[in-house]
DNA sequence: CGAGGGTTTGAAGTGCATCAAATAGTGTGG
DNA sequence: CCACACTATTTGATGCACTTCAAACCCTCG
């Protein structure tokens, strides 16, 4: 039954039947409220994660109370998978963004998986590697862009593969989130989408974002990054 | 002869000697002297890095010529295997910072060894994912921590394990690097290193860091971490 | 000694954060 | 369907951290 949501994980991908099935076999739903924390970082791991449905906050927590929110994720996203490496011990805090329905998979079963299934290994490796592009993005885009620039790569990011005109998208998820996922306090994401719909004339009303022509945009984010749009496949 | 240094090399260690050979029989020592490029981001890749003595840098650049640093290695670390996921692409510029020896070894050899060879593709996963948690820490310290609390983390990461008392150490590469590693300008690093002997009781002239007790420094730099003192054994 | 890069210092500006308050939006019970 | 409570978002005023530009200093090495 859970077959779907495992096959179409890139983890999972052209695994053979039998070890797909020991998987699926042990697999639990687990259902979370908005709000809810899932584990929290130095926890010790039991279970990897696969999102079906909702948004999931990955993030590092200092003892003040100050949250640094290092990625976001949603349907057919896995997490907690590194704590196969990490003495089974999860090195960030995930916490569902709004309802999420979430399936647990034991991490021994992982580990036993990546150690006598070649395929695994592999797919787990362009797995992570992909996760290393990405992060090697964010840090690029900390270092070097300033706030409108940082929403403007963000919002380049939501759109539609091939769409370059008259595009219309919605924000994801509420704006104190996309704050902390930018690295910038709510405050200055609104300010800072204000600066960026006079500068390159986007339209933000709510959460309905409308950019009539992709150009200005990519040529005010981009400038500060080491690729220009289409930024590739990161999300 | 490269043996040694293959060998001790994570990414290859307990791999059978054969293998081991086909490497070793192939590797190139190459010579680089400071401020030489070994390659740019987006190049066409043929080669992956040990690094035999020296220092690298590993950046992004944009077009305004603003620069990332994202790392910077030394004796023993790998670089550039990541193309081996990224179609043969390097998805960053790496740089000699000072005169280097590196030994290049074919990245189609790594993707044989990898998609052949269960524990190389099992100890490159290891690879990846201390990777990937140093760069989380990255993130987090980009974020949240202020410059003075960065160079602070820095210097504590510098000190070798056990050590707690009367500390000397040598920067590794002058100022300016440091302060583009810790994303910052060499003007405010010389300001926020004024600041933080003030407030730790720590001395730095020249190169030369005496700490008299990790107690204070910690304290100071740790504090807008997720993790304190000793931050494990990301370097 | 003198040239040139690395480093520090000073003065002024910019960007983001903070604190406080107003406004818009959302869901609830009546 | 409205009034209320509560949260999200915006706005304003102010402060701090880091940058920028410019100049001085220092160190090393020819």
């Amino acid at each position: 039954m859970e077959n779907p949501l495992l096959k179409n994980t890139s983890l999972f991908s052209d695994i053979d039947a039998n070890l797909l099935k020991q998987f699926s076999d042990v697999a639990i739903i687990h259902k979370y409220k908005k709000g809810q924390t899932i584990y929290c970082e130095g926890d010790s791991a039991q279970f990897f994660f696969i999102i079906k449905s909702g948004w999931v906050k990955i993030f590092h927590q200092t003892l003040g109370g100050e949250e640094a929110v290092t990625d976001i994720l949603t349907t057919s996203h896995i997490f907690g998978e590194n704590a196969v490496f990490e003495n089974f011990i999860y090195s960030h805090s995930a916490e569902a963004v709004e309802d999420c329905e979430i399936l647990a998979l034991p991490l021994s079963l992982l580990q036993t998986a990546i150690n006598n299934n070649h395929k695994i290994a592999v797919n787990m490796l362009g797995a992570m590697s992909y996760h290393r592009k990405k992060q090697e993005k964010e840090i690029e885009h900390l270092t070097i862009q300033t706030a409108p620039q940082r929403i403007g790569c963000f919002l380049l990011r939501l759109i539609p593969k091939g769409k370059t005109k008259n595009i219309v998208i919605n924000l994801p998820y509420d704006k104190t989130l996309i704050a902390s996922r930018l690295g910038m306090k709510p405050e200055t994401l609104s300010r800072a989408i204000k600066s960026l719909t006079e500068k390159t004339g986007i339209k933000i009303t709510g959460a309905r974002v409308d950019i009539a022509s992709i150009e200005s945009l990519s040529e005010f984010s981009c400038s500060a990054c080491s690729s220009s749009y289409p930024c590739e496949d990161i999300t």
